[in-house]
DNA sequence: CTTGACTCTGGTCTATACTCCAGACTTTAT
DNA sequence: ATAAAGTCTGGAGTATAGACCAGAGTCAAG
């Protein structure tokens, strides 16, 4: 069991933090001491690490609280919203993986032209390196 | 030429958006007539749209200000510089893209499980099938 | 048994990225 | 020529995601 100084330290994030996700329900305390301490599982260092990753690629903290609410029970009915909601969300991701791979083909372009590349100049901007691979 | 309104409706963003983008130096009309009245080219419509892409992927206004002033004059030390920075965000970008498809990978797990599969309870919510991608 | 490190709650403050007026002026359509 | 629609500036308000602080209590080591 972990208190929350240690938490935050594994996870790489302030103790502020970890409240102020608990407070939006992100996580909650495996246990609280009679004096109120917080107790959490070692399991909670992958949460956090979730909601960091989540986060990193564009999830608002809202939407990384429905995915970890998001469990599937063997109930069908369940099981179809479930469903709907987790292929909107990887529509999204397919979305933004595009996106992040034309950024990176575009800053690639960038960094490889001129300095003494043979890039013709119209790449020389990240617009002009774009452009390239809008085509 | 377009006006504000129109580039508004093309790039899919609000005026008013368009005008805070200007105070952050990240677009200024190609003119102004005497009345004040903003007016753009058509090709601030990529550029538009670039912004969009950038923040989609998790890019504050102040980065993708950033990279839209890069420019590669021939001049080899302005190229070092560039080719630093942009080697940098390109490194930012690949991490963010290792972690998109970690969560695509889990939320298609999620997705396939469980509704009469035959996957295992435990990839039954998303810390689950996190957890299956990540051993 | 005290001292220093840690934690608690509650509150205020900050940065980012806008949105939404208000009041005035301009342009366009009829 | 007038009304509707669009635009201007400036300022206030909103949501998100925390950081930071105060004052009080708690815990662990010497």
């Amino acid at each position: 069991m972990l208190k929350i100084g240690e938490l935050a330290e594994l996870a790489g994030i302030s103790r502020d933090a970890i409240r102020f996700y608990e407070k939006h329900g992100l996580i909650t305390p495996t246990a609280r001491t009679e004096s109120g301490y917080r107790f959490y599982s070692k399991s909670d260092v992958l949460r956090i690490s979730f909601i960091l990753s989540a986060k990193e690629v564009g999830f608002t903290l809202n939407e990384i609280h429905q995915l970890l609410e998001l469990e599937v029970t063997k109930d069908d009915k369940s099981c179809q919203d479930v469903k709907q909601f987790v292929d909107k969300k990887i529509q999204v991701v397919n979305q933004r993986l595009t996106e992040i791979k034309k950024i990176k083909q575009s800053l690639q372009t960038l960094s490889n032209a001129c300095c003494g590349g043979d890039e013709p100049a119209t790449h020389c901007t990240i617009l002009g390196a774009l452009s390239v691979h809008n085509r």
